[in-house]
RNA sequence: GUGGAUGUAGCUCAGCAGGUUAGAGCACCGGAUUGUGGUUCCGGGGGUCGAGGGUUCAAGUCCCUUCAUCCACCCCA
């Protein structure tokens, strides 16, 4: 058996790394003008950390897809499902509540779920996280979607579908709970097997039904939005308003649902046609009282992750290209033993100015020439016991199919020459 | 946890209703070309046919089991 990556993991091989570079300089720059900074937390932290946010409704299930484990010291730790609880607790650990408010905070990495695995969804995944903590103003969560929209479109991605709506606030969430059990139940029967079940644990997923004659069922009902408390309704006005103001694309998702118990009022979702049943790129939505739970001050904020893979998918789907690798310029050919010392020499002196590569071993011209062609460089250089005893080098341009006789002392500078006034495909891409 | 599809060379895949030494393209190695690449031509290496068991004179092909991958359901931070 030849060894494999682990179930829902895999390899980002090195024709694979351009574009995950591209999209972190992307987001990287797109963030950063807006004042949002990087931040790295470890991938595990006390299970406690993970257990806190999510709360008691989504304990069941969620707690089982997350990786927990004792340390040595017998202590419980957990790789992070998500970005959010790990960052706050830096926040809150750093006493950042201290600092200009709101604090901008991003960062980038793996997170890891226990699930079974299709298209779009890994056990270990990799997300872009933002949060903007401190603020409880409307104009935030608008800042924070049009981040999110910011981004996606800065990667060259069309045809995202934004979904806006509110979960309302806590006192909202259990009277509509309350709602949909008392207008659904007397009519239980008639509901799918699967709504019947989520009418019992979280009735608010019912909304979520494939169903045909579910929704049949809801059609009359209102949805969540139109039973919000005013002032969660006054805010998601307001919210709404600030994205129209903005010309920031969106539509008013009634329905939409959260799984966890943390989060209050906005809550927003992006997604993406064509990338298979799991089609949202990412979501997010306002956490205040969280920061709180987990033991900080009580400092509202509002966040959202989205899925590398699922951004990539969803851009390979729409043809967008992806960057190319570095590629040397030169390549060199020892023709002899001598060379092949005396160019391996030469590659670190180079190296200091271009990506310099060479064999290692002694080739003959036609075997060197297509190692050299094969490296992708744009030049290959020659040494044997011809170019030595004339203290020179063959420089062969390998596109045109150019070769010069060059001096030992006017290498540095015919590399240079050949270097300027190009970029490499990745200079292209990430400057794109 | 459930369902469907698929497992044959490094990769993408053929392989007929069971029948000799299991194929192709790409990739790799060598030669044409012992100091000139890419194209072309010729040749070559490489397979426990996912694994285990069964049926049969004979199994890549049929049956059972198992594992893996993909897609979907469930769930979704």
């Amino acid at each position: 058996m030849r060894p494999s990556a682990v179930k829902g993991t895999y390899d980002v091989l090195p024709d694979d790394q351009p574009r995950w570079h591209a999209l972190l300089a992307t987001t990287r720059r797109i963030l950063g003008r807006a004042g949002v900074d990087e931040i790295s937390t470890p991938v595990f932290e006390h299970s406690e950390v993970f257990e806190k946010s999510v709360g008691e409704s989504a304990d069941l299930v969620v707690q089982k897809e997350m990786y927990r484990f004792e340390d040595r010291g017998g202590r419980s730790l957990t790789l992070r499902p998500e970005f959010t609880a790990g960052v706050l607790r830096a926040f809150i650990e750093h006493g950042m509540h201290t600092w200009p408010a709101p604090v901008k905070l991003w960062s980038a990495g793996p997170a890891f779920r226990a699930e079974n695995v299709q298209r779009g969804r890994f056990r270990q995944f990799h997300q872009v996280n933002c949060e903007l903590v401190g603020g409880a103003s409307a104009l935030l969560d608008a800042e924070a979607i049009a981040l999110l929209v910011d981004v996606l479109a800065g990667l060259g991605l069309r045809g995202v579908h934004v979904k806006v709506g509110s979960v309302g606030d806590p006192e909202d969430r259990q009277r509509y709970n309350a709602y949909l059990r008392e207008a659904l139940e007397p009519q239980a029967e008639a509901l799918s097997e699967v709504s019947r079940e989520r009418l019992r644990l979280n009735p608010l997923r019912v909304l979520d039904s494939k169903d045909a004659g579910d929704q049949a069922l809801l059609a009359p009902l209102q949805r969540p939005l139109e039973r919000l408390g005013g002032e969660a309704r006054a805010h998601f006005d307001a919210v709404t308003a600030v994205l129209e103001a903005w010309g920031v694309p969106f539509e008013i998702d009634a329905s939409i649902v959260r799984g966890l118990d943390y989060y209050r009022r906005t809550a927003f979702e992006v997604h993406h046609a064509g990338i298979g049943a799991q089609s949202a790129l990412g979501g997010g939505g306002r956490y205040d009282g969280l920061i709180a739970q987990l033991g900080g001050p009580d400092v509202p904020g509002i966040g959202w992750a989205f899925g590398i893979e699922r951004v990539f998918d969803a851009l390979s789907g729409a043809g967008v290209a992806a960057a190319a690798r570095e590629r040397p310029l030169a390549y060199l050919v020892a023709l002899d033993e001598t060379a092949v010392a005396e160019l391996a020499q030469l590659a670190r002196a180079l190296r200091s100015e271009h990506r310099i590569e060479h064999g290692y071993v002694a080739r003959n011209p036609g075997k060197g020439l297509r190692d050299a062609d094969r490296s992708g460089a744009r030049l290959a250089v020659m040494r044997g016991s011809r170019e030595r005893a004339d203290g020179t080098f063959q420089v062969k341009d390998l596109r045109s199919g150019e070769q010069h006789t060059v001096p030992e002392d006017a290498l540095a500078e015919h590399l240079r020459r050949s270097a300027t006034g190009t970029t490499t495909d990745t200079d292209a891409a990430l400057a794109g």
